[in-house]
Order: structure tokens, then C-alpha cells, then sequence
DNA sequence: TTCTCTACTGTGAACGCTCACAGAAGCATG
DNA sequence: CATGCTTCTGTGAGCGTTCACAGTAGAGAA
């Protein structure tokens, strides 16, 4: 392990030297760079010896001028950015994609678009080849900017379904209807039968879905959906506070809800603590994420786990897959129901 | 506004493109692209409109490849990432440094050093220039990456201080000391005189100095310190709510605790709720962060506000400029006290 | 005039890599 | 023996930019 660089910034090792040294030709250094194919066994040897000795490392932007490619991926943010940061979803997503990208030996570009100027020029920035593809989280739908991408060509894998651009752009979710068909069957099961929703906003696919579900299931078993059991909310604590005492006014009977997600939910327990009503005795909830807060909530909370690790690994499959020149592909991945003390 | 490059890929117009849609020399827009320095208000012009008509979008690899810069930066996290992905802090930064790095167009590149192997693969990567600095975030000091960094000249700031490495590396960090003197002064004030600590890690700049001048003020008011009135945490909820119970058994008659941690201080409300103490009553709480959990407990806590948005934006400021040439340099930012009802 | 200085412009040569091509072996097939 | 095929190797060209240098033109000074 000779690092001949010592001290002093001296120009790194090329792959001249790393020829010279290995008394070979550029061209056989770069095919061993590149997989090594019709590079004799010798030569190849040679040249993994002349790498260690020299400490070469491949000029990354000398490759990509010839190839065309950055061998970098774009993770990109679009809307208000508070909420993601916030959701503890969004940082295993984050986490998952960079180390799933690192094994390929590809860094994660991180780029948020917040402002009508960042989205142009994050946009110009993309469409100009800086990066291979695109990792796109936006929460709400209607998002112009996977318009946009898609419309330029450039490999674009999103998270969540973007409503309105059919089949055309690749998407990996988790199966929004499903969770909540299981969480609703749950619930009928332990006997409720007045069960209301907070869903969150509509303008999302995990909005619709998760409404979706919850019909389903009270249609398949023969209950009619009331209108006074179903109220919007946003995701956040607050809104599921709110929505929590209009469903109480509305439907002072009501034995079970069905929260969006985890965050809502916990909202939705103090107002029915401050109604009085026993969790899970006089009604049961359900909430939708498995985040950190379900198990902060008191009682814990009984929610559907969205499999976020597997998500992140499928997004880089299909966005580097993609990038190969494979066709657009959509993944749906399963949920699970997660049992605890609310229900 | 003509995008000429309608429909089906194109190669994307270059250099040369602009030069003869200009009228003038490759060189001339070169220098328009680079401040317009020694260019004739006409050429500058001339050249600005071919940019605008042709679309043309600058080549980074190939300006990296003679420049030698990449004109991008690293967001370096080492170790266990879990915690850093839960802290609500550190999304704040990592959101405020990509917003300061995307005002000067250069994209931040999220790195993930959690095995030893891929701690490797990063320096390398590093090393190798592909980033032109780096912002480090590591909690635990005595982290090898900093000082192997240093050591191979590459420009990086620190968020807080790296200890052991004196001041050959720049960092940025809040005035930990002065936070933890101005919440144990306020304690003071309100006539407590039996206050205990809860510290984080001893092996983090944070733990250290939050003691240092809890330490210092309680000397500066005449009382001597008990040491039975000081535990160890490791910022994790549960770590409050053992040096709690540690805490009471130790001195039963603590009238106040100053925790390093809002959520160690969520677990310390926890324990003193059980133990059947009134807060702030029979004991008041400080906290430190004034993290999300600070208004999430119950009741809400008197914190220390760190300047997040601040502490981002002055990395990136030191950062660029030791890029640029500049010697290392610390900067220091002042640390608020936000009044709540523990106290 | 002649010279110098400043403001501006064009041109060749890199930067470090991959790609296409040409060629040299080695071996089997006609 | 020629011919083909496969495996392997070296070489020139060129990716799109910046940089250093060599000019050119015009203004002012000697």
C-alpha cells in the first residue's frame, strides 16, 4: 500500500501513469476499469497492481465528458419542503436511496425546489445532463416538474403515484387501498361498526387511496357509508385534532376511526381524550405509517407499516434500470398491519 | 424564448453553438460566461442573446476537467445515522445548507459514511477530488474522517467543534456554554438552588461544554457542586428518563433540572411525572434545542434556541471561502432562551 | 510619426478519459 | 496454405471547456 502521494497536493495519478506503470496501454487500463472484458489475465493483474501502487482514483468528469453520462442521480423535493423534513418518513427515504445508490458507486444529489425560481433552474440543471435521473418526491400530485422531466426524456422514477401522468413516468408506492382495506377489516373485526375516517388531503394518491379502502371494506360488509364519519385533513397533528372533534359532533356514536396517518392520529387522541372518550374502550384508532409516533402516542398505536426500506431500494432498482434503457415500470409494495394498544 | 431543441433528444448545443450563433470566438463567450471581464458591451450582448436563443446550458464536466474544481460539495454524516435522520435538527440543516450551496449553483452531495467500508470508499471519492469541500456533521469527536480529510488538504468545516483538532479546522457552532449558563442562570432566578444535570455524551463538544457552564455558574453563585446532582445521558429519551430516577434517588430534595437535550428532557417529564413530582412546581425542567419535542411535551419545555438556519448558512459561508483560499477559521453563534411553562 | 498602453478578440493546446479502429496473435476450418 | 474467427492490444481522435498567448485596434503621449 503505496501511496506515492505523499504530502504536498501533487497531481493526482492518471491513467497514463497507471499504463506506464503497468507496462501496458491506456486503452487495457480503461478496459479493466470497465469490466475487464478481452483483457488478458496477466494484463489485468498488472494493471490492479499499478492502481494500488499509484493510488489512482478515475476522473470522474473526464468520463463523463466522453460517455455522456454523470453517473450521478438527483434527489429531488418539490413543494413546501417543512412538511418532508419533518416526516420521518421522508428521512428513511432519503437514507434508504443514498445507500442503496452508494452500492452502485453513485452519489445523491440532493436538490429542493421550493420557489418558482429553484424549479427552474433545478429543471435547467437537470435537463442540461448534470444528472442521469431523477429520484422525485412531491407529495401533492398535479406536480408540473414530472411533467416537465418526463416531457425531456430524462429517467424519472417517483414516489407515490403521480396522479395524471398514467403509465408514462415509473412509480414505486406501497399499497395505499390495501393497508386500509386490512385496517378497517381489523376493525370490524373486534366488533366496531360505526367506523370514521380522517383521511388526508385528496389532492394525494395516498389521500384517495386510503379513502378508497375504507369504502371497500365497509361496502363488502353490507355498512353504508355515512358522509358524517368522513372529514379531510393534511397530515398534520393539528388537522387530526380538528378532524377528530367534528367527527365526535357529527357522530357522537361513533366506536372506531380510521386515521391517514400516524401523525393525524396522535391529534386525534387528545381530542377524544379531552372528550372523555376511553381508547380503545369507547373507541378504537387506527392510524397509517408506523412512524416514530405511533409508538410515542398514549396508548400506542395500532398502524399500517409502509415498507419505506423496501421502497427506497425499489426506486433506485427502477430509476437505474431505467437509466439502462429499460422501459417505465410501476412497483406497488405490500403494507402490514402493526397491532398495539389503540385498537 | 426559442428552445430549438424541440422534441427527440438532441445533442445539446455547445460553446462552439453559441459562438457562431453569436458571431464572435469560442474564447469570448467563455469569458462572458465567466464574469465578462475584458468583453465589449456588444460581444457580452451578442452572446447573451445566442445563449438565450440556443437554449446552451454550460458543460460542467468538461469545465471541471481543465479547472480542476467539480464546483460541487460533500454533506458528510458519519456514524450511526439513525440518530441523525431522527434529530430534527439536523434536517434543518442539512435543508438550510443545500439552500445556501443551490443560491451559488453548486449542487451538495449527500454522503452516508456508516460502515468502515464506506467510510473508505468516501475519502477516496474525497480525496480523489470529486467535491471541492466538504460539510462535516459528526457527533462523537475523535472522528478519524476530519483530521484524515484535513490532512489531505481538502477544504471542510466542521458543525461544531471537532475535538483534538485545535484550530486547524474550521467549524461552526453554537455557543454550547453560554446557552447552558443562560438556562442555569434563569433556573437561579427563579430561586432554585438544588439543580441537577442531565449531560449528554462527555465525547461531544455538546455534553462537555453544556456542563462546563452549568458548572460555571453555580460556582459564580457561591454554591458548590454536588456531584450526586450530575448524570450522563446520550440525548436519547430514554437516557433522560433513567437520569431522572437516578437523579431523585441521589438527592430527592432537586428542585430543578437542566437537561442537555429536549428529548432527553421528555424523558426526565416522564419519570418525574411518575415519581409524582409537579412540573414546574416541586421541580423545574430546562431543556436545550428547542426541537419540535419541546412543544410536543407536556408541559412545554423552557428550552435554549440554537440558530440552525444560521449555523447552515455560516458553514457554507466559511466553507466557500476557505475553498477560494482562505485560512480555516471557528465562528461561534449566540444561543437564545425561550421561556416555556417547565420553568 | 512612433511608441506604449489598454481594451478586446481569436486560436491552439491542453485536461483525462473512452471509443472506434486497426492490427497481431492463436487456433480451427476450408 | 489461405481463410476465417476469436481474443487481445495499442493508437489516434475527440468529448466541451478554459487557459495562455498572440494578436488587433484605438487612444494618448512623446
Amino acid at each position: 500500500m503505496t501511496m506515492s502521494n505523499t504530502g504536498g497536493r501533487r497531481r493526482p495519478p492518471t491513467i497514463h501513469d497507471v499504463a506506464r506503470e503497468a507496462g501496458v496501454s491506456r486503452g487495457t487500463v480503461s478496459r479493466v476499469l470497465n469490466g475487464g472484458h478481452y483483457v488478458s489475465p496477466a494484463a489485468q493483474e498488472a494493471v490492479n497492481a499499478a492502481i494500488r501502487k499509484t493510488g489512482y482514483v478515475v476522473n470522474r468528469h473526464a468520463r463523463s465528458l466522453i460517455t455522456g453520462r454523470s453517473d450521478s442521480v438527483g434527489f429531488l423535493l418539490t413543494e413546501p419542503q417543512e412538511r418532508f423534513f419533518e416526516d420521518p418518513n421522508f428521512n428513511v427515504l432519503l437514507r434508504g436511496c443514498t445507500q442503496a445508490l452508494a452500492a452502485h458507486d453513485i452519489p445523491l444529489l440532493l436538490m429542493l425546489a421550493g420557489t418558482e425560481d429553484e424549479r427552474r433552474r433545478i429543471i435547467r440543471y437537470i435537463t442540461a445532463g448534470h444528472v442521469d435521473g431523477v429520484l422525485l418526491v412531491s407529495s401533492h400530485s398535479g406536480d408540473p416538474v414530472a411533467e416537465e422531466l418526463r416531457a425531456a426524456g430524462v429517467p424519472l422514477v417517483a414516489c407515490g403515484k403521480p396522479i395524471g401522468l398514467g403509465s408514462k413516468v415509473s412509480y414505486v408506492a406501497a399499497d395505499d387501498r390495501d393497508g386500509a382495506r386490512d385496517m378497517v377489516r381489523h376493525l370490524l373485526a373486534s366488533g366496531r361498526r360505526r367506523i370514521g375516517v380522517v383521511t388526508g388531503p385528496l389532492d394525494t394518491p395516498g389521500g384517495v387511496e386510503r379513502l378508497a379502502g375504507y369504502k371497500e371494506v365497509l361496502a363488502e360488509a353490507g355498512i353504508a357509508c355515512d358522509e358524517r364519519l368522513v372529514v379531510s385533513g393534511d397530515y398534520s397533528r393539528a388537522s387530526g385534532e380538528a378532524g377528530a372533534e367534528l367527527l365526535l359532533e357529527r357522530a357522537p356514536d361513533m366506536d372506531a376511526v380510521f386515521v391517514a396517518s400516524d401523525l393525524m392520529a396522535q391529534g386525534v387522541l387528545v381530542a377524544l381524550h379531552r372528550a372523555g372518550r376511553r381508547v380503545p374502550e369507547d373507541v378504537a384508532v387506527g392510524g397509517f405509517d408506523d412512524s416514530p409516533a405511533a409508538v410515542a402516542a398514549s396508548p400506542e398505536l395500532t398502524t399500517i407499516r409502509q415498507p419505506w426500506d423496501r421502497i427506497s431500494a425499489e426506486m433506485v432498482r427502477v430509476l437505474l434500470a431505467q437509466i439502462g434503457g429499460e422501459d417505465p415500470a410501476a412497483v406497488i409494495l405490500p403494507t402490514e398491519l402493526v397491532k398495539r394498544q389503540s385498537t
